[in-house]
DNA sequence: TGACAATATATTGTGCACAACTTAATTGTT
DNA sequence: AACAATTAAGTTGTGCACAATATATTGTCA
């Protein structure tokens, strides 16, 4: 007897998940030549978009946006304090919450970084409106799979 | 003098980097639960799919479609060689390549992932051409970000 | 007030992901 | 045949990501 051959439903370029977790890698590349020179990783960039917006925030003001928890915010914080691009501390209200702030120098890399998003959008080969609407339902079904 | 407030295409929220990121462990935790009883992670898995789909594959005939190198591929293939999902073995025609082989037990997962697709399709909150389009749109997006 | 639950962060251990490098086998050229 | 170039995997080191757990502070309520 022979193998039953796999249904088209579990081939690997029929897979949504699979689009997904690759276009998440090629961004983390594609970011690279900007990041690198500034030292970042992705994930760090994710933190400093977070705190350009809003400094001073605790780490789960930080977690909850990013949908990551302490034990992967902890040390990647620690390495961006030890890189000099931000400070952490407690709170002096409240001892339980840690209080990141950026440096001076990690507030200036935001004029650096406002290159990127032109940069992006070229590489991407689609216009504005059709990523925004990409956008808007990759965060729908980023929403859906959460509250499952 | 104070900071200059960022810019919107500079928020966490605007970025579809984000979105693309954020979903792509959104789907992993869905596929948690399904993947556990079976004792698999959900990177194990995409190499399960290419190895239902066709067996005795090279390190390299899985490396390229999951655009992933050895160096992922080399430690996560011998946790699963010892975990008993398959085997690695020489190619006897050239000594270079490692040939990944289904183990009976590997082989059979198949009936039980079979049930998946559709458990995730219901999760996803969308029907399957919509699904399917937004598909095609992120694989489209993952290629520009790579050849670029 | 004094126990106890809740909250916030940190720690530990495992598994990806990837750059940079190493090792070993094959191919191509002369 | 000799040997450089290429190819295929494997190794090493760093940085996420997350489950499970620990620690310490604050809030609650009997």
């Amino acid at each position: 007897m022979t193998h039953s051959p796999s249904p088209p439903e579990l081939r690997l370029e029929n897979q949504i998940c699979f689009a997904v977790y690759s276009a998440a890698h090629a961004f983390a590349q594609a970011y690279r030549p900007w990041l690198e020179p500034m030292g970042l990783t992705y994930p760090q960039y994710l933190v400093m978009l977070l705190l350009w917006e809003r400094d001073g925030r605790s780490v789960n003001e930080l977690a909850q946006p990013l949908q990551l928890d302490s034990g992967t915010l902890t040390p990647l914080l620690k390495r961006m304090e030890k890189a000099g691009f931000l400070t952490r501390s407690r709170d002096e209200k409240d001892e339980r919450v840690t209080r990141i702030h950026l440096t001076d120098f990690g507030q200036s890399l935001m004029e650096q970084a406002r290159r990127i998003p032109v940069a992006m959008l070229c590489q991407s080969g689609m216009d504005l409106n059709r990523l925004t609407e990409l956008r808007e339902q990759v965060q729908d079904l980023g929403k859906s799979l959460r509250q499952a």
